[in-house]
DNA sequence: AAAACTTATACAATCGTTTGCGCAATTTTG
DNA sequence: CAAAATTGCGCAAACGATTGTATAAGTTTT
């Protein structure tokens, strides 16, 4: 029942100021030695514990950092938020987490609680939805910096730390291509989101690399639905002359894809080679886990999104106002193969 | 590079004193109608938000509530976390997040780092290494509730909520004979977690009630490992007298069980029906999901926990320093089939 | 019209901590 | 040995918001 001991307390009990106390505690040269080890020697046996919410007044730092992602029973996601942790920690920060459930009204509810908490910055990966960013443009003003991650938006003004799929899209293809596959299709994910973009400019970009002609019927689309996936698949199984390699938008895709394709009497990874994006760690347990797959590195790249919010903390608070530049940073994926 | 507008300069703009400002926006009666409405207008103009910290001078309250699970990657708590979040949002708090990540250690780092950062309330599910409580008791002390959550503690003096895995066993294994199972083998996991013991009990009482003989050959122990997991299963596969069904501790033992199975040529879910604990939903792409397994929940128990969690907390501001007995909810768990 | 309320607002203390300033007491310097 | 510098500490203001009490008006009562 009692109380988490405050600095007044140790200055009663020892007859001292609560500003000696203060400055005992933070080791200030002007405090005489026996009276710093004094109350430093109190301090312990009490079990002190300075009130960051007192601190924040003050120093206007909450030592709080805000993480909002997506979905966290995500494969992809529940590891990056460990390498945000494990920084976060390293550095004396503690992180207020919220999930947007990929829409964009629960983004910005979240997003709003924990401004009212006074967050000392925001890492983010935008929901699905988010197409409009004023919500987020705003902490910039009330100076929260914001740090993108895995999901960025994309405009140049921002601050983010992503994978390029771009790149390892077209190496997956160049691989492929090497397994002597020359009817390399691709399941996208819907337009909307910038990660289907991404891919298909590299699917593009691979494509014509190998001087393989681009055929849009090889280019399938789905709403990451079960249903959805299973209609591309078809669609692809049933083209005169069907694939001899898929690339699916992410493994959840790629499940449901072999699913179907096994369904249609598919040899998988035999007749069709099937290659995804590495979001899942239980492929290893799967019975057909895509034969190369991209890793995203999700646990790297949060620690290195957190090391860059913690770098622009720690700026802001050396060089005062001054303009902060933006930063960018492209994490390369790296392909894997079962 | 405005900050967040203060009661002060409300204030300063309308030429009124802060306590008139901080009572017209607590809608106090002895505010004049014309100042109420021009400080409420202002304030809204202003997008003025009240800081939780200064508030949490005055009433000693935070809005954060601690959350630690062991590993945010198990898909039983990357669910959890969910129901958690939503009803902590609901009554307006905000969730400090941590894993412990099996380690007693991390969990008591990721506690302190909390409690520095004053949380009104922690919610907690146990690292499988936690076998001291020194660390969680002295919560209490600080007035801080504590909700264990899953992996509850064994004594009695707390708060918590978990899923009978017992009598869900007990089911399980009548299940089975009712599929004309008789020699029901089970992979449980290392003695010194409770689940584990929970699931043994309630296996030894399914056996007794159907009066099977109980045969301690049957029953063997994974350390959670694939290796693990693949020495049990030999050894199971190898009795003359070879198990019917198999339980396993988990679905990922599960999966890695029947991986071996195959491997030894096993007919799974004909020669012998895998049965197993629901924390996956990575079970609807599995080859071989188990046939019945036993759903926990983890959403429901999420939001039971921090329900209760909050209730303490409000008890606690009405009735003072008044004891509050110790509430223990067991949410039954559910079979379900594949 | 004086006394007694009511109404609308301001003042000031408080929460825990930091920090500039001031004031002794002590030590160093010329 | 007086002046100057240093050392050790306390006072008080500040951060943002709340709240008990005071104070100034205006209104009602008698």
């Amino acid at each position: 029942m009692s109380d988490i001991p405050t600095i007044k307390e140790i200055a009663k009990r020892l007859n001292v100021s609560v500003s000696t106390v203060s400055r005992a505690l933070n080791d200030h040269p002007r405090i005489g030695l026996k009276t710093k080890q004094a109350i430093q020697n109190l301090a312990k046996e009490l079990n002190y514990e300075p009130n960051p919410k007192a601190i924040f007044f003050k120093q206007k730092k909450s030592f709080v950092i805000g993480v909002i992602l997506p979905l966290i029973s995500e494969d992809f996601f529940s590891k990056s938020i460990s390498g945000i942790e494990d920084v976060a920690m390293e550095h004396g920060y503690t992180i207020l987490f919220g999930q947007s459930h990929e829409s964009i009204a629960k983004e910005q509810t979240v997003m709003e609680a924990m401004v009212k908490q006074r967050i000392d910055g925001l890492l983010i990966s935008l929901s699905k939805e988010t197409n409009k960013y004023n919500h987020l443009i705003a902490l910039e003003k009330y100076n929260i910096p914001v740090v993108y991650f895995d999901r960025v938006p994309p405009f140049e003004r921002a601050n983010k730390v992503f994978c390029s799929v771009y790149k390892g899209t077209e190496q997956m293809i160049e691989w492929l291509f090497r397994q002597g596959r020359k009817r390399i299709a691709f399941i996208n994910g819907p337009d909307e989101i910038a990660a289907s973009r991404e891919r298909l400019k590299g699917y593009m970009e691979g494509i014509s690399k190998k001087k393989l002609k681009i055929d849009m019927q090889m280019v399938e689309k789905t709403d990451l639905s079960e249903a959805g996936t299973q209609l591309a698949v078809n669609k692809l199984l049933d083209l005169k002359r069907p694939p001899d390699a898929i690339i699916s938008f992410n493994d959840y895709v790629h499940l449901d894809a072999v699913k179907f394709a096994l369904q249609k009497g598919v040899d998988v990874n035999e007749d069709i080679l099937f290659a995804s994006y590495a979001n899942i760690s239980a492929n290893k347990h799967a019975a057909y886990p895509p034969v190369v797959s991209l890793d995203q590195f999700p646990y790297q790249q949060g620690q290195v999104a957190m090391n860059m919010l913690i770098n622009i903390l720690n700026k802001k608070q050396s060089e005062g106002a001054s303009e902060i530049p933006f930063e960018q940073v492209e994490v390369p994926g790296s392909l894997v193969y079962s």
